[in-house]
DNA sequence: GTCTATATTGCGATAGAC
DNA sequence: GTCTATCGCAATATAGAC
């Protein structure tokens, strides 16, 4: 496979960061450094000689190897958003309790979060403000994740470990909302509680814990 | 007072928005538009050109009012920001139970929304996208909600309200996730649950209910 | 106050040398 | 595969007429 990458991601977007990677070292830099550039800026706020500078590359390579910083994006997008939707497939998969998903969920998104501290902010970024790429890209995985939160919170109503009177919709989308790890992780607030050691960590203990209190039915 | 805006802005940014377009039609048709626009695509993908348009007025009117694109965005920021900050103080104030206080800020952000329905969503595009203002505008915005709620809970720990096990700056942390109402309101949502009729108003009922039993106190 | 026309800059993409 | 030079374009701000 001697395609370039632009080539490919016009026919097929479904193809994973390592198999493009492995033996391609400036690809990967570029993949690398467009990942928290773009996260923390947003698609417009970066420029391409940016994105060059921050992987160490000719600003040509940057089109040379993607088409452009908008066929950039969307792979660096699509890519870091198949981490999650792969996360919450594996899960849904074990034969666990409904309770146990989303305990498990919650881990994963703050496991996950160390290595690829930019999945939910990527995310969120394009919730907040949609690029073009939202809803061929975005919708279907917030779509996943909200249907995946749904169907646990169902189950525990059904398994009588959750209230019967709260609706499931309404629900996942607090839970998705308390769940985003990325949000946590700012300087800000690192700055209003600077005594904390993991804010992330210590954040999502307490916030699962919390909610999964007070939608549990009581006896 | 007859000095131009951007003049103003430079000595003086603690100006209502009342204040100033009372008597400038074409100040006020231009805020109106840009306020949508910088909260839906961000500072950078909003042309000045797009904001004119917006507006229905002549692109040269922006530099003429404001001294620019970047002038007009921190004083829509400024300006919304300050009505948050309005109505924290306006609740601190008053004389009645932290949890009647959460409470009710619940509730009003629900009411601003109706009428300024992208206060939070300009705060929140900030927080994961941050430009130029955000230390100078933003940070202190949300240092004052922070502390607000936090203020809150610790006072509802002490009248044996809340449990005692719960860390103030954690939880107050959730509570402003969860009572985000911008996020609530996208189109996203209402595809993924076209019956609801009022999301904003059922969501934030339900969290809010949710969030109070999970960190109450129990008998 | 409002408009048209323009100056200027910076960006993104590409051609072509190496 | 990488680099330099450059083209074309869009965007912002401004000068000056009305």
């Amino acid at each position: 496979m001697n395609l370039k990458i632009s080539r490919v991601m016009g026919k097929d977007v479904n193809i994973t960061r390592k198999e493009i990677c492995a033996d391609k070292p400036t690809v990967n830099k570029i993949i690398e450094a467009a990942i928290p550039l773009f996260a923390t800026k947003g698609l417009a706020a970066v420029s391409v000689k940016e994105l060059a500078d921050a992987a160490g590359v000719n600003i040509a390579l940057i089109s040379y190897y993607f088409g452009g910083k908008d066929n950039l994006y969307a792979f660096v997008l699509e890519n870091q958003l198949s981490i999650l939707r792969e996360a919450i497939d594996a899960i849904s998969k074990e034969e666990i309790s409904a309770v146990k998903k989303l305990r498990c969920f919650a881990d994963i998104l703050l496991v996950t979060n160390k290595k690829n501290p930019y999945i939910d902010r990527l995310f969120f970024t394009e919730v907040f403000n949609p690029t073009k790429y939202f809803d061929h890209l975005v919708k279907s995985a917030a779509r996943h994740a909200h249907y995946f939160l749904q169907g646990c919170i169902e189950d525990a109503q059904s398994n009588g470990e959750f209230r019967a009177d709260i609706d499931s919709d309404l629900a996942a989308m607090s839970l998705l909302k308390i769940l985003n790890v990325s949000f946590t992780a700012q300087d800000l607030f690192k700055e209003l509680m600077p005594s904390k050691q993991d804010i992330a960590a210590e954040y999502m203990s307490q916030a699962i814990e919390i909610y999964l209190t007070g939608v549990a039915k009581r006896p």
